[in-house]
DNA sequence: AAAATAAAAGAGTTTTTAGTCTTTTATTAA
DNA sequence: TTAATAAAAGACTAAAAACTCTTTTATTTT
């Protein structure tokens, strides 16, 4: 298999962030079990992914009967940066797309000023744009989570 | 360690490449240790990778002594996208950011239109820069290939 | 023809990422 | 206060990516 842009665990970390935003906007929580199903990915893998996401403060957790995920309202407000750099670290938003050690202006590589233009638009991208604003989607109706 | 935005195989595919074109424009043959070196790569990895682009027809080679590698005036005009795909794939051309089975206008995700936009310019970026292109930036002695 | 050279090929090992399974801890409700 | 529930934690296995080492094949030069 042939990865994307983000790790496995940073779609599935994004993809679980967006389905407890939206199922949870009511002061809700929903389990494990519904989030793993409603994003399609691995249940125990997911489980560990959302525990360092709980670690870090970006979702909340409850344990027992009506336990479960939830994001409370600063969550909400933060950028989906957040999520990324947590999980995959900000190399995808400062590192050299040709894999040179250091991405610099004094010793750039071949595709650095186009590159950085385009990382730059990503980087804008998830740091001005909440976990509220993209789940607003979710809650229209126009965008899915799994296939 | 985390990933960029191509493979690791793919980086060095794409270093190896501009090398190459940078020390053959005049008919000359440079050898997979030279090259190694050059653009700071395990020799023997990077002798994979360049077997298959041989294979591929992206680069040339001829054994024995003077033998080494060298790309020819058909390849030095190909696309850059070409040796991406030829290693990566083309899911990073044209696959979901979420990691969803299909990106698509029906089914987006909800990262689809902002991604799509910014995939979209790298995808042209790749296509319309031919590798003389990218390695002439070397010939004039602004970019390097290794910190 | 023999020796030297350099890529091609084959067969590994190591490390990282992805995924699974089981046990423990905390919370709630009967 | 016991049973049920649900996340947390720990200890794994599996697969893929990255990397290494050795042998073989083709070519050239002496
Ligand atoms: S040096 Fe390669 S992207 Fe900046
Ligand atoms: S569906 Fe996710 S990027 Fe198009």
């Amino acid at each position: 298999m042939v990865m994307g842009i983000f790790s496995k665990t940073c779609e599935y970390a994004i993809r679980s962030v967006f389905f407890i935003a939206h199922r949870t906007a009511s002061g809700n929580r929903v389990g494990i079990k519904e989030i793993a199903s409603g994003i399609d990915s691995p249940e125990h893998f997911l489980a560990k992914i959302l525990q360092d996401l709980s670690r870090r403060g970006i979702v909340q957790s409850a344990k027992g009967p009506n336990g479960g995920f939830y994001i409370d309202e600063r969550g909400l407000k933060r950028p989906l940066s957040e999520v990324v750099e947590a999980v995959d670290g900000n190399s995808i938003f400062t590192g050299c797309g040709l894999g040179l050690a250091y991405c610099s202006e004094t010793n750039p590589c071949p595709l650095h000023n186009e590159f950085k233009a385009i990382r730059n638009q990503l980087k804008d991208l998830l740091e001005q744009t909440t976990i509220a604003d993209f789940s607003e989607s979710l809650n229209l109706g126009i965008t899915k989570l799994r296939k």
